[in-house]
RNA sequence: CGCGGAGUAGAGCAAUCCGGUAGCUCGUCGGGCUCAUAACCCGGAGGUUGUAGGUUCAAAUCCUAUCUCCGCAACCA
């Protein structure tokens, strides 16, 4: 019995580099989604994928010494890889740089042109020639370029945009109309006192600046800006074509829900539908801006080597009990931290002990009591058993509500507690008691199934978050029967019916030895890290390319925090010449003025000047990463004289 | 004073909009039970709600100041 159709979506990963468990949540969280409404009866879609173009991209792929295409293959394989062993049911995966997807991007960008809402203009400010720079007039330094302080003219480059103050009314009053779009709701005022009220700009929507992106199909010094070509994966995945879209797209469009980072939800609620109203196509329902999952104790580096993977966590504790920790510990609102004792912690407390150690002990009990077949009774009802029947009817009804509203934790919580309920009503009933006279066996019998068929309901309603361990449940109460509907009251579990083997669902952890595992790994992981892994996959250079860094001996001859600037500290340097030389290095959480001064060092004597918070940095000096968050200048003997060339 | 978020029991969170006995989970301590995975059930201890003022009969909640932490931006040449 069909519901009618869900679209759901996540945002598409960008391929970087391969995800750790914080950017892993987002697709759990749709996972769960997906299949709670799929459960209920819902025409589901569900749309993941890559995000695959962009500069930042293409600078990576140069720093690792491969074509962009290969460096994303690579990426967008190990993203999908984890999506699958995370048991996420997507029913596509969409790459941008799918061929399919690349051709509508274009055919998409030429419909806005010929319509006139992507115009072609120019983009002005003042040009530096020697630099290749344009500058607004703010940026400039006493009307001179901030990089390298010569003169600079007006100049003018041509640029696509999209009219985005044309559709600003439009996309008010659709925010205004729709309570529910922007959810939740605090995002919601962000965006329309911070963006929309002030007055759109037009967007840019092209660059000519680098060439990993889909080409403006008439206007090949043109590249589409990223996110019109990412956005547009939501239709485009669905067969979207502005000559006449193919049946998924009529059937699943518009999205009931983009479930996306909190930190783009600016794309997605104005550019997006912004978008889609230049297309004359309608807009999603929602767009819910989920928080993130940051890290407890330390910041995850790979040089420590606690970066906490998906796949790494689940080869640890299996994908279910990833999963429900995901879904369990964050909040709806705020950002939620992970760290291995907590997931440990609620391993142990939450998965083996209450949930797990429930079913085995239920079905023990059957089977020690009753060979595993519970004979019809005539429901020897007592005053505990309307407590139970209504706990579980209202974990059916708050887990519902709770869904509705993505309060997922909440969800998760509510279906947990009804398991506590059922421990409490094992203590309360006392079927060891019952057991020890014949007279109550009918009791125990009652006492039993209502137990079984408690557990029935926790297997469809755990189905959703921890998709293998409800078939696991299923299996040992040797039932079938898990559609939703079969919770519209207590009591479909069989009568006379054999259950399963008792087989612990969740072996409690032995968190003290987990811990030092773990810590060992890590230390490998470290070592690994520093001696091999930053050095493998670095581009090659040869001799001449060493030869333009001209490397020099310098001394520092004062100091001074840099205003403004967090990290900054202004050098001044002795390289040698007749004049000081200024630099300046991002180290002032590490050392202070003082620590500096009349040291020498090695600074990059012909590196190009930059403007950096308003001082004029000619050079850098060198430093070593001795771990993310640890920084150590390198400081050479002071009998080297001032100005001697490193090579 | 760049923007924003957050400071509540040992840990993680709720209550804050709209003032009214500060709740929950984990841990801890005590008790109970023995079907079960040292599990399960009950109970206790533990908080002057970051700090200092103010408004009020009443402040975690409203106002002012201040400190700290975290994102973003800027910036790590």
């Amino acid at each position: 019995m069909s519901k009618g159709k869900f679209y759901i979506t996540t945002a598409i990963a960008y391929t970087s580099r391969k995800p750790h468990i914080g950017n892993s949540y987002e697709i759990v969280l749709t996972d769960a989604i997906a299949r709670y409404k799929r459960l209920q009866g819902y025409d589901v879609f569900f749309l993941t994928g890559t995000d695959e173009h962009g500069q930042k991209i293409d600078e990576y792929a140069k720093a690792a010494g491969v074509s962009p295409k290969a460096y994303v293959d690579k990426v967008a394989g190990e993203i999908r890889a984890i999506c699958d062993r995370l048991n996420t049911t997507y029913d596509k995966f969409i790459r941008t740089t799918d061929d399919y997807h690349e051709k509508a991007v274009q055919k998409i960008f030429q419909k806005l042109y010929d319509k006139g809402d992507i115009y072609k203009s120019e983009y002005e400010g003042m040009y530096c020639t020697p630099c290749e720079s344009f500058w607004t007039p703010s940026q400039l330094k006493d009307g001179k370029c901030p990089d390298c302080g010569g003169e600079v003219h007006p100049a003018k480059e041509e640029a696509y945009f999209l009219r985005l103050s044309k559709y600003q009314k439009q996309l008010e009053d659709y925010i205004e109309q729709n309570e529910n779009f922007i959810y939740p709701e605090s995002r919601k005022k962000e965006m329309l006192n911070n963006f929309i009220k002030p007055g759109l700009q037009d967007l840019c929507v092209s660059r000519t600046s680098f060439k990993w992106g889909i080409p403006v199909p008439f206007d090949g010094d043109h590249v589409i800006y990223v996110w019109i070509d990412a956005l547009s994966n939501y239709i485009t995945a669905l067969g979207y074509d502005p000559d006449g879209s193919g049946e998924l797209y009529k059937k699943y469009w518009p999205a009931d829900v983009h479930i996306i980072g909190k930190d783009i939800v600016r794309f997605h609620t104005i550019y997006w539908p912004i978008i889609l109203m230049a297309l004359g196509e309608p807009l999603p329902k929602q767009v819910y801006g989920h928080p993130w999952l940051l890290f407890g104790e330390d910041k995850m580096s790979k040089s420590k080597g606690n970066v906490i993977y998906a796949d790494d966590l689940c080869d640890l504790l299996g994908v279910d009990a990833v999963r429900y920790y995901l879904l369990s510990e964050m909040p709806h609102a705020n950002d939620g931290s992970i760290t291995y004792s907590t997931i440990i912690e609620r391993f142990n407390s939450d998965l083996a002990n209450t949930l797990g150690n429930l079913v085995n002990r239920t079905i023990a009990m059957t089977q020690k009591y009753f060979g595993g077949v519970l004979p019809v009774n005539d429901q020897c009802d007592d005053a505990f058993d309307p407590a139970l029947k209504d706990a579980a009817m209202a974990a059916v009804q708050k887990a519902d509500d709770c869904m509705t509203t993505y309060h997922i934790a909440d969800a998760v919580e509510a279906v947990m507690n009804f398991a506590k309920a059922c421990n409490k009503y094992i203590d309360q009933t006392m079927p060891w008691s019952l057991a020890k006279c014949e007279a109550q066996k009918g009791r125990l019998s009652t006492v039993l199934y209502n137990l079984t068929e408690s557990i029935r309901f926790l297997a469809v309603l755990l189905t959703p978050f921890m998709p293998e361990t409800a078939k696991k449940i299923a299996e040992q109460i040797n039932c079938d029967i898990l559609s939703y509907d079969s919770l519209a009251c207590f009591g479909a579990y069989p009568l006379n019916h054999p259950v399963g083997t008792p087989t612990p669902l969740f072996a409690r952890i032995d968190a003290e030895k987990m811990m030092a595992e773990i810590e060992a790994k890590q230390k490998k992981a470290a070592a690994k890290e520093k001696t091999f892994a930053e050095i493998e996959g670095i581009a090659q250079i040869g001799i001449d390319d060493f030869a333009k860094v001209d490397l020099r001996v310098a001394e520092i001859k004062d100091c001074v925090p840099v205003k403004r600037a967090k990290k900054l500290l202004q050098l001044t340097l002795d390289d040698g010449t007749q004049k000081p030389r200024t630099v300046a290095s991002g180290i002032a959480k590490w050392y202070k003025p003082d620590d500096l001064i009349g040291k020498k060092v090695i600074v990059v004597s012909n590196l190009k000047p930059a403007v950096l918070c308003g001082v004029e940095s000619c050079g850098m000096i060198l430093a070593a990463d001795c771990s993310e968050d640890d920084v150590k200048v390198v400081f050479v003997d002071s009998s080297m004289p001032n100005g001697a060339k490193v090579r």
